[in-house]
DNA sequence: TTTAGTTATTGTTTATTTTACACTAACTTA
DNA sequence: TAAGTTAGTGTAAAATAAACAATAACTAAA
């Protein structure tokens, strides 16, 4: 069935950018999730979940469809990033793509591969495969911005499962900040926010002194936020 | 000569939010530039400068030429905002529109209605006229974006013309960020980061003490940047 | 030419925030 | 029960931010 239009349209993608991140390993790293093609172009090249837009959902929708089924994640928070639009970024033609970003834990989420794929899998940036389209481009852009965006806002829990140490929470800033934070400052800082509830559990199962566990307090910070409250690390 | 495709493609276009400012009136405040309407839908009413994007033309691209056709003004720096794609947003059907902002000076800036539109004109926030399609909200986010950006870049001297006085620069920060500064602390400050150049003169025909004028050093703030270098009013 | 009026320019003291820094507590495993 | 490892905690010094007012320089009116 074509569809016929008066002027010619550039078609219009989404893509997801997903950051992942393990509290577990001793070598803390973030890692990106790729799909591998199964279609031309690029096919077998390793690509960031998205896909065309259909008239009747959102782009923020679109977005969440294609994670889905590409991938398995859902429920995500995803935020818009930035569209791109040069000329030649396609070699089917002039597309538009709208990308967004999400922040997952990877022991929290399975991941499984959809219809549209081979097979989804996290990368580590030391090990990043060659990518598809321009979307080395996208995840500079998006690394960009988290780190711009994480000082400024506690969206680091999202990288963490719902319980975890302050211990887990100081590494996570230091692998995204890439610096080291001294511990008892951090600890002071993130006390002062008053933004964790201690659960009153403790970790279990370690060859060392047990770790208390606490829980980022959403609800709290929606107020605070609404009267100005600022957030730093 | 129409266009066929086997899918159907929302249709694209790019909206400016372009703000103004005027550091000779008594009463600063910020201005956005709007356009009336000449053709439907909306006929007659204010909207965002903006149209359809070319095929052979990036956004940032379609964005500056509809700005130029629009209103006059051209060589602004414009950038990327978001996206909005809603699927009611314009009653055509669906539409996709990339949003641009930028900053300028409205002294400096020759305003001059162009072909698509009966004329354009700057109005201030407190008598913003009815606007159409989801211009208002676009505005909104972009002033949210303003007002966070201005306090961690310095932007604000986009709105200003070459040479200013600290008057002029504090009065400025205090009409965008809605807040009261106390001068000799804003002077300190923005000494500090020496990025202003004395230029030796003074202002002229003021009935008082005239003024040193100052010019921002772009050239310096590149290169700060380039090493971390942190700005905050 | 003097005076009144208006805006520009400048520094110090106090309060707050950030930084630097090291030992004891608590748990597990050998 | 001893050794090993990580968790948890406070204080002093330095840096930064905030509060605050008098003099300088110019114009216009008397």
């Amino acid at each position: 069935m074509p569809y016929t239009y008066t002027h010619p349209r550039p078609a219009l993608t989404v893509d997801c950018v997903i950051f992942g991140y393990d509290h577990r390993l001793d070598e803390a790293d973030l890692k990106i999730l790729f799909i591998e093609r199964d279609i031309e172009p690029f096919r077998g090249k390793w690509a960031l979940p998205g896909g065309f837009v259909r008239m009747e959902e959102t782009l923020e929708a679109a977005a969440k469809r294609e994670l889905r089924e590409e991938t398995g994640l859902s429920n995500v928070y995803l935020e818009q990033l930035y569209t791109f639009g040069t000329l030649d970024r396609d070699p089917r033609g002039r597309v538009i793509s709208v990308s967004y970003f999400a922040l997952v834990n990877l022991v929290s989420e399975e991941l499984q591969a959809g219809t549209d794929a081979l097979s989804a899998q996290w990368f580590s940036f030391k090990e990043m495969p060659a990518l598809a389209f321009d979307h080395k481009n996208i995840i500079e852009i998006a690394l960009e911005r988290l780190r711009g965006k994480v000082r400024y806002q506690p969206i680091g829990f999202e990288l963490l499962p719902d319980q975890f140490t302050l211990t887990e929470l100081q590494t996570l800033y230091e692998t995204v900040l890439e610096t080291s934070l001294d511990k008892r400052n951090f600890r002071k800082k993130i006390e002062s926010y008053e933004l964790l509830r201690d659960t009153g559990e403790t970790q279990r199962g370690k060859a060392h002194r047990a770790a208390r566990l606490y829980t980022f307090d959403h609800k709290r910070y929606k107020q605070l936020e609404k009267y100005g409250f600022l957030f730093e690390i």
